[in-house]
DNA sequence: GACATATGCAACCTCCAGGTTGCGAATCAT
DNA sequence: ATGATTCGCAACCTGGAGGTTGCATATGTC
């Protein structure tokens, strides 16, 4: 999940889609430095971890995000930093 | 920075030091199923993706978490489903 | 001092993520 | 039907991430 944004490419074609809304393969790799094989690859992978989703539309296939994984990634994050709030507490009252 | 989370062994660092408080090296690699050396490593490269700090004490060094990038990830995340929900919108007006 | 503990440094190895190239197949336009 | 787009498949290449090993260096303990 996190590894899917932990790339400088698919992180910049999250951002393409996120303000220009969905796109096809040849759109997104227009924006980009790299071939379209390489864009498809990313595409696939973060279809994989949920991130993305596909539609045909004629010749064309059309991405664009999922974004309950983005909420989902989102809460994982704010437990991840109430807890640590928590240990340091348990931590103070221990010590201190 | 989501690249710092996207590994396993690092992710589960984050875990542990998210949920039994500063830990040293030893006892950090203590739970895992790597070398000491390649949790260092880990730890290094968190440091310098700024999710995590470190301390000497004694001989040992601390490392704990540094909850403020966690945020900031946290924020990010808001803005791009935000901007996604405006490219929604946008689109809905214009072909309905 | 002698020994154990906790870490740092550096060289090395292996594997796969990220990328490319070449070709084939489906869809649209004229 | 012919050509131009848009995509899929498969083989291939390469750098660096993730890991290990060996040794050196501080710090604590007796």
């Amino acid at each position: 999940m996190f590894a899917a944004l932990g790339d400088r490419t698919r992180l910049r074609l999250v951002m393409r889609l996120c303000h220009d809304g969905p796109l096809s393969i040849a759109k997104l790799t227009a924006g980009t430095d790299v071939t379209r094989q390489a864009v498809t690859k990313h595409l696939r992978l973060m279809e994989e971890a949920g991130l993305l989703r596909a539609a045909r539309r004629g010749r064309e296939r059309v991405w664009e995000l999922e974004p309950e994984r983005l909420a989902e990634a989102r809460r994982y994050l704010e437990i991840i930093s109430r807890q640590w709030d928590d240990a340091l507490g348990r931590l103070g009252r221990f010590v201190g």
